[in-house]
RNA sequence: CGCGGGGUGGAGCAGUCGGUAGCUCGUCGGGCUCAUAACCCGAAGGUCGCAAGUUCAAGUCUUGCCUCCGCAACCA
């Protein structure tokens, strides 16, 4: 037996310093998006998503509330973990960077560049707020060159610690980055990074003394390792200690980020990486923020939103729809509630959710319910199958290539043309005329089978609608189902009764002001 | 001179290698009656932020300006 292709997509690690809101929701859906996708096109996916839990923020938020960091951070990451389940995320691992697992890498990845000499103790030299325990660098402080947070004074602090030789990597990097285009996607992160490269990089601190909640450094437990180095490593972790399944997967094929950690995704990481003589990622893709009426997410602006109560409110597929199908993949994207609820009338309920409707409703009308056998087939039979056989085609190139977006409106331009085809047809007037009889067995057969192969497309972002349209055409196994399933029109079998109409998408009314 | 991204019909957006400006929603008119007041067809509506330049040809390339927004080495 022949190995199958692998195909291996990581999304960051969120850090529990907060619930997660819906642009963390927005980032796990694409990925879990392209790994069903991965999947139906016949992939061994490997799926990783996970929790970044180290760090002096998350050690002070738990001494706030009276807890050890573990029970502060077992709590808030069960909220990921529910979350992403309600979400019906298809995620094979979840890494946490508190397991012993991960440590063990960790420790691992930082003893060997450190005995290849690319790890080397040294002297942070920061400005420190006494009060806020916190660095930060020169921009960060506010207009009276104050600790932003408490607007305190400052004072320039030196610890000992440990540095990663990243300016050894500065050439390599950028080279590989030139060298290859499809490294850092979209191209206008990938000349962000070009140039900040230019600008010279400067070796990474990657130890602290001033908190211990983190990865102790090996052989020096006073320290413990720093943010990215730690966080970073998650991406290998899950794979490290199986051998087949490290070089099955790795490198990872996508890496997806939120823009504003592509630098480290792109720089840091790689440079680790090359450090450690193992090949890098194949490709960095960062996408774009959602916009909240006009302004970045943020807590302080109060304009959070909360995945869990949408989901509530509007199920996980209409969200997921949404976000896939609203936003351009690497571009920052509007969120709204009324924009939701426009999509949700518009494509779920009006056009794909009544065109099974209708469906069903004629096949039981006209015909006890009972698809029958298709013979024969006229011009408008032809051209919309045809349709149906490019739709396939275009949505399958494009989901390839990651445009999830314009794969999702190819497959309801081509719910549209069914809708059409219904007008063409008009099956109640075929209904009426005993000599039309196989004709109408036709029309109604063409449109449960498209309706199969819709679903087959939609599973990728709304699994659990697939899987509803499915059941109501009274077809089993939608989970085996395969790309391939609907290469060919006609698959569908005949001669068989499907289930009653059920609402897939009941239309949200809204009071009109 | 820190870096980057936007400004396109009423709203939200797409626009690859320059070649007749597209999509969704909304509006207006028509059709249909299988269906979730849904579906189908047609129409109106744009000096593509401003100015100059390159070109047979610029939303697209160059320069300058106006304007909004991010990033700036621990916020998806």
């Amino acid at each position: 037996m022949s190995e199958k292709k692998s195909f291996y997509i990581t999304t960051p690690i969120y850090y529990p310093s907060a619930k997660l809101h819906i642009g963390h929701a927005y980032c796990t859906t694409i990925a879990d998006a392209i790994a069903r996708f991965k999947r139906l096109a016949g992939y061994d996916v490997f799926f990783l998503t996970g929790s970044d839990e180290h760090g002096q923020k998350i050690q002070r938020t738990a001494e706030k509330q009276n807890v050890t960091p573990i029970e502060y951070v077992d709590k808030i990451v069960a909220g990921f973990q529910e979350l992403w389940q309600r979400l019906n995320i298809s995620n094979d691992d979840f890494i946490r960077t508190s397991e012993e697992r991960h440590q063990k890498v960790v420790q691992e990845f930082f003893r060997r560049i450190r005995d290849k000499g690319d790890i080397y103790k040294g002297e942070y030299t920061g400005l420190y707020c006494t009060h806020c325990e916190s660095y930060w660098t020169e921009l960060q402080l506010d207009e009276n060159k104050c600790c932003p947070d408490c607007h305190r004074a400052i004072e320039k602090v030196s610890e000992e610690a440990y540095f990663f030789k990243m300016s050894k990597y500065g050439d390599k990097i950028l080279k590989y980055i030139e060298e290859n285009p499809k490294f850092i996607v979209p191209t206008s992160r990938r000349n962000e990074m070009i140039k900040f490269i230019k600008q010279g990089l400067e070796d990474l601190c990657v130890s602290r003394t001033s908190f211990d909640w983190g990865i102790p450094v090996p052989e020096d437990e006073k320290h413990v390792i720093y943010v990215w180095f730690d966080a970073v490593i998650n991406y290998i972790t899950p794979l490290f200690n199986d051998p087949e399944r490290f070089k099955k997967f790795w490198p990872a094929d996508i890496h997806l980020v939120g823009k504003e950690i592509v630098r480290f995704h792109s720089i840091i990481w790689p440079c680790m990486l090359m450090a450690l003589d193992l090949p890098l990622p194949k490709q960095i893709y960062g996408h774009g923020w959602l916009i909240v009426e006009g302004d970045k997410m943020s807590k302080s602006k109060g304009n959070v939103v909360d995945p869990m109560h949408l989901i509530d409110e509007f199920g996980a597929d209409a969200i997921r729809y949404f976000l896939l199908r609203e936003i351009t993949l690497g571009q920052d994207g509007g969120f709204s509630r009324d924009a939701l609820i426009n999509r949700i009338n518009a494509d779920l309920a009006n056009d794909l959710g009544n065109l099974l409707h209708r469906s069903l409703n004629m096949i039981k009308k006209f015909q006890g319910g009972i698809v029958l056998k298709s013979v024969g087939e006229n011009e408008i039979d032809k051209s919309f199958k045809n349709d149906a056989m490019n739709t396939v085609f275009e949505y399958k190139n494009l989901m390839e290539n990651v445009q999830l977006s314009d794969a999702i409106k190819k497959v309801w331009t081509f719910i549209s043309r069914a809708n059409k085809y219904i007008d063409e047809t008009m099956p109640w007037k075929l209904a009426k005329d005993e000599s039309q009889k196989q004709i109408l067995s036709n029309t109604l057969y063409n449109l449960a089978e498209s309706l199969r192969i819709i679903s087959i497309l939609i599973s990728p972002l709304m699994p659990k609608t697939g899987q509803k349209i499915f059941e109501q055409l009274n077809l089993e196994n939608f989970e085996k189902s395969r790309l391939e399933d609907v290469l060919t029109f006609g698959k569908l079998p005949s001669d068989y009764k499907v289930n009653k109409a059920e609402q897939l998408f009941p239309r949200i009314e809204v009071e009109k002001q």
